[in-house]
DNA sequence: TCTGGGGTCCTAGGACCC
DNA sequence: TCTGGGGTCCTAGGACCC
C-alpha cells in the first residue's frame, strides 16, 4: 500500500505560519521576479486566480478584494519541507521525497487501521509545524495520488466527492464499486500523468474520467498512445508498475537559469549573470560528487516584448575533460558568452546547463594519462563550499561575479520578500 | 512597465554498423 | 535491371511533473 502526503497551497501555508494575520485573506506567493503566481490560497482560488497568472493581469485585486502577494522564499520553503518530511517519515518504513511539498510513503507490513494513521500524522504535523496537508492511499502510487486529489477536493469543493473522504481518503479500504463510483467522479485530466494534451486525445476517444481510462484495453492504449499511459491504466486498476525512490538518483543535467529584473544590455552584466550562474550549477553539480562533460550556455530578449530588438542564442561546449571546478567551468561558460553576445539587445534571461554529468569517482582520464584534476583544485572547492554554506552563500566567489553587496543591475526583483525565519538568524521572528 | 525555474522520460527519425 | 534484415546510438522535440 501507497500513502501520498501533499502540503495544501504549500508556499502559502508556509508563509501563514509565521503571519497568522494572513489566515483568511487571499494570499499568493509570486515567482522569481515577482512575475507570476505560483502559489494560492483557497481565498485567492476562489478569486479566479489561476495557478501562473502574471502579477500584472492580477495585481488590481489587491485593491479591490484585500489580495496580499509576497515575493518567494525558498531557504523559508525548503526548511518546512525538511521538517515536514521528517514527520511524515513516521508513517511507515519507505520514503520517497517526490518534491518540495509532497512524499510517497511505503506501507507494506503496517498493521491496524492506515486511515486512522493517516489522520493522526495530519493532526501532528499540523500542530508542531501549523501545516495544513492531505494523505491520500492506494494501491499504487496514481491511485495514492487520485485519493490525496480526492481528499482536497472533498474538502474545499463541497459535492464534487463525499464528505468522509475529506482531508484523508485511502481508496484500498473501499469495496471495489465505491471505489469505481469514485473514479468515475474523477475526470481524466486529473490522474497522475494525464496533462493537456493527453486529456484532449482521450476525450476525442470517449474516454472522459479516470473509471474510463482504467477500464481501457491496456493493450490499444500502448499502441495509440504509448507506454507511460498503458502503465497508468494498470496504476488506475491497483497494480502497481511504479515503484518508490528513497534516495534520488543523482541528477543527469544541472541548470541554473533566471530571468533578469530589468532588461541587461551590457556584457559587463552578462559576465557577472554568467559567473554566478556557472558558480550555483558547479555547487549543485559537486555536492552530488559529479563532473560535467558539456556546459550550456545561452542568453535571449524576452519574446513577450515584440518591439524589441530580438536576439536568442545558445552555445553547447564539450570540455576538454571532465570538471566540476568553478573556475574552469566559469572560463569556459564566458568564454562561450562573448561569442553569442551582440551589442545592443535587451536580453532578459540567461542560463547555464551543466550536461553530459558522470560519476567523479569513475572519471576517464585522456590518453595523456595526466591527472587531470590535482588535489589542491579540489581542496580549493571543498574550502570554497564550507565557508558558503558555514557564512551564507557569497561569502567566497569569483571576482567575475562583481563585488558583493553591490547592486546588480541583473538581480531578480522580490520586492515582497518575508525574512528567513528558520534559516538566518537576522530573520528570527520577534514576538512582542 | 509587468509573463518562473528545474527537472524526467519517451518517441521518431537519421546516421551508421554488420 | 535487380537492391535485405536487423540492430545501436544519438538528437531533437514533445509531453509531463512540481
Amino acid at each position: 500500500m501507497f500513502a501520498l502526503i501533499d502540503g495544501n497551497n504549500f508556499y502559502a501555508s508556509c508563509e501563514r505560519v509565521f503571519r497568522p494575520r494572513l489566515q483568511g485573506v487571499p494570499l499568493v506567493v509570486l515567482s522569481n521576479n515577482d512575475g507570476c503566481a505560483i502559489a494560492r490560497s483557497e481565498e485567492a482560488k476562489a478569486l479566479g486566480i489561476k495557478m501562473g497568472a502574471p502579477w500584472f493581469e492580477i495585481r488590481h485585486l489587491v485593491d479591490e478584494a484585500g489580495l496580499v502577494a509576497l515575493s518567494a522564499n525558498f531557504p523559508l520553503y525548503g526548511d518546512m519541507s525538511e521538517r515536514l518530511m521528517s514527520l511524515a517519515a513516521g508513517l511507515g518504513p519507505v520514503q520517497e521525497v517526490y518534491s518540495i511539498d509532497e512524499c510517497f510513503m511505503g506501507l507494506d507490513g503496517i498493521p491496524g487501521d492506515l486511515a486512522a494513521r493517516s489522520r493522526h500524522l495530519r493532526e501532528r504535523i499540523a500542530q508542531w509545524l501549523g501545516l495544513p496537508t492531505c494523505i491520500g492511499l492506494g494501491p499504487s502510487k496514481t491511485l495514492a495520488k487520485l485519493a490525496n486529489h480526492i481528499a482536497k477536493n472533498a474538502e474545499r469543493k463541497p459535492g464534487s466527492y463525499p464528505p468522509e473522504f475529506a482531508q484523508v481518503c485511502h481508496l484500498g479500504a473501499l469495496p471495489l464499486a465505491e471505489r469505481d463510483a469514485l473514479l468515475a467522479a474523477t475526470p481524466v485530466q486529473e490522474v497522475w500523468g494525464v496533462g493537456r494534451q493527453t486529456a484532449a486525445k482521450l476525450q476525442a476517444a470517449g474516454l472522459h474520467t479516470a473509471l474510463a481510462l482504467a477500464r481501457a484495453d491496456a493493450a490499444t492504449v500502448q499502441r495509440r498512445w504509448g507506454i507511460v499511459l498503458a502503465k497508468t491504466v494498470q496504476e488506475l486498476r491497483g497494480i502497481p508498475c511504479l515503484s518508490l525512490d528513497e534516495l534520488p538518483p543523482p541528477k543527469q543535467q544541472i541548470a541554473c537559469t533566471r530571468s533578469f529584473g530589468q532588461p541587461v544590455s551590457e556584457l559587463a552584466s552578462l559576465r557577472e549573470a554568467v559567473t554566478e550562474f556557472t558558480s550555483r550549477a558547479a555547487e549543485k553539480l559537486r555536492r552530488q560528487d559529479g563532473l560535467a562533460g558539456q556546459l550550456l550556455v545561452f542568453i535571449r530578449t524576452s519574446p513577450f516584448r515584440t518591439g524589441d530588438r530580438q536576439h536568442s542564442a545558445h552555445r553547447l561546449v564539450p570540455l576538454p575533460h571532465p570538471s566540476s571546478d568553478t573556475a574552469q567551468l566559469t572560463q569556459w561558460a564566458l568564454a562561450a558568452l562573448h561569442t553569442l553576445y551582440r551589442p545592443g539587445h535587451p536580453y532578459a534571461k540567461a542560463g547555464v546547463m551543466l550536461l553530459d554529468l558522470q560519476d567523479a569517482h569513475t572519471e576517464q582520464f585522456g590518453l595523456a594519462l595526466e591527472p587531470e584534476e590535482p588535489t589542491h583544485r579540489h581542496r580549493l572547492m571543498a574550502a570554497l563550499d564550507s565557508l558558503n554554506r558555514h557564512h551564507g552563500r557569497g561569502t567566497l566567489l569569483l571576482a567575475s561575479a562583481g563585488m558583493p553587496h553591490t547592486p546588480k543591475d541583473w538581480a531578480m526583483k522580490q520586492a515582497r520578500r518575508t525574512p528567513q525565519y528558520t534559516t538566518d538568524w537576522t530573520g528570527l521572528l520577534v514576538a512582542g
